[in-house]
DNA sequence: TTGATTATTGCAAAAATGTCGCAATAATAA
DNA sequence: TTATTATTGCGACATTTTTGCAATAATCAA
């Protein structure tokens, strides 16, 4: 798995460096998508501005995706490294499930096909509220 | 339509303010998501915090949608203002082409129910190349 | 209408994020 | 090894977003 990570900066002729090494082993740790922000800080190893470098790189090779939150982007390792897979966000609670649904894909694909596009890669977000949340007394109305 | 706009506002036990409807002509006018300090230059009358402030309330309240791009939040009029719709985005010549599928939308909430979510947004964003691009010559490898 | 009440704004300042140029350093390939 | 070239770290900067607070404007009841 490991392996594979330095294979994929190498057939991109790319080097395998030490700052990609750690930002890679931090984003492996990490067991849900970081701010970018937050990314740098649990790799105090290396400079900030390396940290987005590399970031923009294994975004472009397809070893990470971004999504937004809020307004800030957050970024976790994919489909290689994590199984393919999208959040849903619970409003209320912040809770974040993982979604992997075969039809959705299929659905994705056969739209972009529609369009005439060839789909590289895409995103998908969901947010509501969780079973859990929604069993709560609502707060009073003001 | 307008109407309405301000109707969310009121139900929401928020007041109508003349920012807030600055902002929201700037959205209405716009025929692509902005960015938010674009949001911000084109509503000069309106202070940038409040802008902010502004979107926030209205991404709250369903007014408005955030999406990514690289790693910008762009912001859009939503559902009731704006058709329902997705973007597919073209990598190379940055095309945006606005997605909108009834199976797509069937799928997103039999996912949520599937996972006990009440679906309240969502997120879709599919980049790739666009027949143009696809069927241009490919740029020399280096 | 008008005036009191309270939410919202503008301003100013700061935190957080992201970007850039360039000399020093490390990875690569021979 | 060593030469070559990509990548890094640094520092400085640009951009974006957030915050506290006094001034202002929207709302609601009279």
């Amino acid at each position: 798995m490991h392996q594979d990570f330095q294979s994929i900066l190498r057939e991109a002729g790319q080097s395998v460096t030490r700052p990609r090494q750690a930002v890679f082993e931090t984003l492996a740790h990490a067991d849900e998508p970081l701010k970018n922000g937050e990314i740098a800080k649990r790799t105090p190893t290396v400079d900030r501005a390396s940290v987005y470098r590399t970031l923009e790189l294994f975004t472009k090779l397809g070893i990470t995706t971004t999504t937004i939150r809020g307004w800030t982007p957050f970024t976790e390792l994919a489909e290689p490294f994590k199984p393919h897979h999208h959040h849903m966000i619970c409003e209320q609670c912040g809770r974040v499930e993982e979604i992997a649904s075969d039809t959705l894909e299929d659905v994705l694909s056969l739209v972009a096909t529609r369009h005439q596009f060839s789909l590289k890669s895409h995103t998908v977000e969901l947010s509501g509220l969780c079973s859990t949340c929604l069993n709560l007394p609502q707060p009073a109305a003001s």
